[in-house]
DNA sequence: CAGTATCCCAAGCGATACTG
DNA sequence: CAGTATCGCTTGGGATACTG
């Protein structure tokens, strides 16, 4: 049968308790309609309220409590920024904490893309040293471990 | 300031589109507070309605409504199966788009066990032919490509 | 055991107006 | 521009009872 990753018969509970599974852990930020979208847009550079409120269509009292949990989950952080000749403003940005996220981000991109759409993806990633095209997938540890920050991601089209 | 993986100035909209953005699309199904508890349920072997809500402590209403969800949307499939002396039951599995869910779930667990809790992952992941440990990452395409279905998920205690 | 049915309440949605 | 405030409405959550 072999149906999934572990053993090959019918289980009656799983074999990690909810209060110790990292996954559980982390949805009880991330698991709404709107957290994920955010982060892609802080993913992708987008760091200003009005923007994000534009790209992903949120209301603006949930956007702004979002903004808050993630802040105190220290996935974003609040930044202070200036533009040529404009005043100061703040945006958001993901922390370290928050870019390691990107591999999760990148899992469910592909997912959609190779499921759900008809298997084209939006954007490309490629090492920035060899131009080698890259994908989210599982490792060796220690071996061939490509960070996130050596990908570049281009939009296709 | 490197802060993303794109470009390095702010950008005042996402690159992609949300229609058509695989992590959009993909959240429309999955951005819920429950649903990729239930893909983690099924990810182990736990097929049986119970068994589910035992796991998880969800409501009967709204674990019948996402186990239709996910079933139209091919992620699991209704299965009749048997146990010794009993009578047929049924219960969920993981169809083959669910299978390939699985990275994204283990993406996420990782990043929840190293930036959630202590670093201490609950499960590890071997490869099965080499017993090398496995970790969720970015591979060059085509080279050292190891399948989920390659892989030995051990519970750590 | 695998669901339906019901009911109540809290949270989230969506729009719009307002403020520093 | 980056929020708060408000408000009516819809959805989901949580509990419990019932059915084949």
């Amino acid at each position: 049968m072999s149906n999934s990753g572990i053993g090959n018969s019918i289980r009656r509970n799983a074999p990690v308790p909810m209060a110790q599974c990292g996954a559980a852990c982390a949805l009880e930020i991330l698991s709404d309609r709107w957290t994920m979208l955010i982060i892609r847009e802080a993913f992708y550079g987008v760091m200003r309220y009005e923007d994000m409120r534009d790209d992903i269509g949120i209301p603006r009292s949930v956007l702004t409590q979002r903004l808050k949990r993630l802040t105190e989950a220290e996935v974003l952080e609040r930044m202070p920024y200036r533009e040529e000749g404009e005043r100061t403003r703040y945006g958001y940005r993901l922390t370290s904490r928050g870019q390691s996220l990107g591999l999760t981000l990148l899992a469910l991109m592909q997912w959609g893309d190779e499921e759900l759409r008809d298997g084209s993806s939006a954007i490309a990633l490629h090492d920035k040293e060899t131009g080698a095209r890259l994908r989210v997938g599982l490792v060796r540890e220690g071996t061939s471990e490509i960070p996130l920050s050596s990908a570049r991601i281009t939009p296709q089209n």
